[in-house]
DNA sequence: TATTGTTATACTCTATAACTATA
DNA sequence: TATAGTTATAGAGTATAACAATA
């Protein structure tokens, strides 16, 4: 049975692994896992969030994200406070230290993309916003069902 | 500094988390784990291969690669077989039970994915291949320098 | 009763490096 | 000397389930 999406999700597959392979390096680089820089890069350019809302952002589930955040506090990248309004519930931020491990390592992956995507033209970024727009609504769509 | 690429890997992240929530359930279900379905994926539908083929395939290093293949083969998913041309190195292949998990897996996963490009035309099929492929070229492009 | 986060368990993946057996 | 795979180590992520505190 031809299954004609196939190929666009091994495509899919295969850009994303390749931009972790060239990413990748530089975050380990710096000490961090792959899910630790998930969490500071969700953290970045943020209020904070509680635990509750960084699970759901990047997939990783509570219990887990107990020894996550406990690892990224004890390098003193991220701090915690309870929430005034739910005493059960906390808000994790990155500390100083951590937003500038944000703006070091983050800048660092992004410019090795920068080089990659040297000679797009702004013609080729729209197109390729819009193909990925709709690839990701339907993908959503999917998830609901 | 107007990152202009950053919102097209944002997309791209963000179609392949959506698309992992989508199908981890079913491998999941199975019993596998991601590792583990990279292998049982990358050696379906061929004569099998060495483990330093497989690596490269699924970005898995040697040393962890023992480990997955041995519980692979626990299951009696695979089976190895001393090479003939080089004694150092091994041929790794699904066993009947493997190829069935293959077929049973892969098109469950396969057919949710079905399900969300239901819509798609061929002229959607094509534009998505063509965006895809052009942004693997020069992710891998940027991977050697 | 339901939810937020913690703890405990058991397993798997991961990087790394020293090792063996072949080449 | 170099390469294919193994073993050992230490750390980290994962699912799951029972639990405490709060809602």
């Amino acid at each position: 049975m031809g299954e004609r999406y196939l190929k666009s999700i091994r495509l899919l597959a295969e850009c994303m692994q390749g931009f972790e392979r060239l990413s990748g390096e530089h975050v380990r680089k710096h000490g961090l896992t792959h899910a630790q820089f998930d969490i500071i890069a969700t953290l970045g350019n943020t209020e904070g969030m509680s635990y509750k809302e960084l699970g759901e952002k990047t997939l990783i589930t509570k219990g887990t994200l107990t020894g996550v955040i406990e690892r990224l506090e004890q390098k003193g990248l991220v701090e915690r406070e309870r929430s005034l309004d739910d005493k059960r519930s906390w808000f994790i931020r990155l500390t100083p230290k951590g937003d500038r491990m944000f703006r070091d390592v983050f800048p660092q992956v992004v410019s090795e993309g920068s080089a990659v995507f040297a000679h797009f033209t702004e013609n080729d970024f729209a197109a390729l916003e819009q193909t990925l727009s709709g690839l990701k609504q339907v993908i959503a769509a999917g998830s609901d069902s």
